[in-house]
DNA sequence: ATTCTTATTGCAAATGGTTCTCAATAAGCA
DNA sequence: TGCTTATTGAGAACCATTTGCAATAAGAAT
């Protein structure tokens, strides 16, 4: 396998990620990192980011929900997202007991289950009162 | 409100979709449907489809997993999915008792959640045996 | 320190699923 | 049977993401 080189870009792509507790767009990093990386492209945050992804330093939110952009967390502890169908918005909770539960029930089809790739869909509470 | 009409493109979309028990693309849709509407446009197959979930006749899939294309599920009765994070296989589960004690768990973040739209992202018997 | 290899970057163009525009068509009420 | 207008087909536009390529720089070798 090739080797890796630890990037001015990569480095500040990844602490700027780690820092929030939101869940960004590459647009919205590429905002974010722009300060300190004044001649970064989008290409490479989204290289960037698939490379992190791979490398399991972040995890990359397929569900366009609301609108058809990835996000991104940089924090890989096992949790779940709430997204709401309506505004798009993201919800961090933790796992519950349900997780292993699922685990048994999942067993039956062959599926190997990573809690930390369970998303629930449904309407915030801000959504679910209009 | 404006009146809604019963085209033959939108009874043919539904028909069609509502007899496989598979998750199709837009563009396999149209080749589902193409035999029966040889004029068909796929315009008109992503419009009808919009349509039809809106109505809450189908269910659209949003994760783009492997692939960035939505998918569509003609059979709307409460169940999960089952996303294979690496080849992408859809596989259907019924809802377990876990679903009540998830909206339990919920309420306290005010959200609100549909069974059908919960998506649980793993790898399949295949794929976990690489 | 200096050289060398090649992973990575910045820029621009390409890609591809989906949406939009608009004139033509046809569903279905009067 | 006419009339209104929702819907269609064809193609262009959109836009998030990916890719090609020459220039740059990480970091191993010297
Ligand atoms: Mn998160
Ligand atoms: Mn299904
Ligand atoms: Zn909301
Ligand atoms: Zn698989």
């Amino acid at each position: 396998m090739q080797q890796t080189r630890q990037t001015k870009q990569r480095k500040i792509i990844l602490e700027k990620l780690r820092k929030v507790h939101t869940h960004p767009t590459a647009e919205e990093i590429f905002q974010m990192v722009l300060p300190l990386l004044p001649k970064v492209s989008l290409a490479t945050i989204y290289r960037n980011l698939e490379f992190l992804e791979k490398q399991g330093e972040i995890l990359k939110l397929e569900h366009k929900n609301n609108e058809s952009k990835n996000r991104y967390d940089g924090h890989t502890e096992p949790h779940r997202h709430l997204i709401c169908k309506k505004c798009g918005e993201i919800v961090d909770i933790s796992c519950c007991c349900c997780c292993q539960m699922n685990k048994k029930d999942l067993a039956k089809y062959g599926f190997t289950v990573d809690d930390g790739f369970i998303e629930i869909l449904g309407l915030c509470k801000k959504c679910s009162h209009k």
